[in-house]
DNA sequence: TCATTTCCATACGCTACAGTACGGAAAACT
DNA sequence: AGTTTTCCGTACTGTAGCGTATGGAAATGA
């Protein structure tokens, strides 16, 4: 059935770098966590076998501390750049909070860290994802002793908002027949989540 | 070095009932998800050998499945109990949210959820994760309306709340280190996180 | 062009675990 | 006590994936 004596999968070229991995590997964590990150499955899916893998990395780990690496990295460099070019401080928590739970412009983002969090005992994940979450909290934080809040309620604050984020992650994930699914509707609750989280 | 003779292990009687390994399944789970739900590391744990898993189960699938019914139907008993015997509404409210997230009287609950959230797309976790979430968001949901919200308000508060917890558990999981710690802050935590949820 | 380096496929061994076959011990009747 | 049923251990096969060895193709450079 094979019409084409080519390299079969996609029509990539039949060079692999170390970042086609790496990519391929936070695909997949994507997919199904960090059990999904499997040598030869994942060669299969570049169209290549394990003899490119291991010219490349040391081993399996070495693949996922890159992915690790990676994805903390080019994590939140969109989002905090987005945010830090609004000057109000309300309008950047509504903007923040609104985009990372709207979810625009990051479509596998929210797949990605389900998948650390899956993992989240994992040694190599769980350093990452202790340090990507403090960051955020304390970003967030931020914002709200910007808003006005002293120290401890701006913390209180930056939890409740960060808990919403990764609960509605999982919400969506787990159950999402019982999140507003049309656009309207998933507005209306957004907006009314801000309003609730910077009400005085 | 072994001193005694006997089973080893446990010092549990050495015939094992059928809810032994479901019991067994449901805290391999809290510590690795349902990766960790292997026959022969289980039986190693129990004392025993796969000769005495594979007469009381047809295989590791029918495993999973008990384990589920069982965190299914046995889930929420405690808890709903205990907020039903509250008459007032808002009693309630605190009682619940109190209770699931300071976690009294639920050892292992969180860890458990944990580990069913990350394997949320198994085949079989995931109706049952949709049914538990979906009867909890509608509860509370219930109790938002018997404080006077209107259905709409209601469901949001609900998925806020719910959200809340699911991203507490999570976050203390993944990054104790940010999450209140002693007793007396994490109580001032809590109340302010009530306060703000069932806020008019 | 031919030599060197870079990259990859094939073939192999190893381990962990799923599931099966079967014999035998331990309870439970009779 | 003897028989039957219940329960479990041992020994096997099969599979998936990790990691290694090695030869050779493809690019690169002399």
């Amino acid at each position: 059935m094979e019409m084409s004596p080519r390299p079969a999968a996609k029509q990539s070229a039949p060079r692999l770098t170390a970042d086609d991995w790496t990519k391929a590997a936070l695909e997949a964590i994507a997919r199904g966590g960090l059990a999904a990150v499997a040598v030869e499955p994942l060669a299969a899916g570049l169209g290549a076998t394990k003899g490119s893998f291991y010219w490349h990395f040391a081993n399996r780990d070495a693949l996922i501390e890159a992915a690790l690496q990676r994805w903390e990295t080019h994590l939140t460099d969109g989002v905090i750049a987005l945010v830090e070019a609004e000057p109000d401080p309300l309008a950047r928590i509504r903007l923040l909070i609104g985009t990372v739970i709207e979810n625009t412009a990051r479509p596998r983002a929210d797949s990605i860290e389900l998948g650390m969090l899956a993992t989240a005992d994992h040694p190599h994940v769980a350093p990452v994802l202790a340090r990507v979450t403090e960051r955020r909290i304390a970003y967030t934080a931020g914002l709200f002793e910007a808003l006005g809040l002293n120290s401890t309620e701006a913390h209180h604050r930056a939890l409740f908002a960060v808990s919403a984020y990764l609960g509605h992650a999982q919400l969506t994930h787990a159950a999402p027949q019982t999140v507003p699914t049309d656009a309207t509707h998933r507005r209306a609750y957004v907006d009314r989540l801000v309003e609730i989280l910077t009400a005085p």
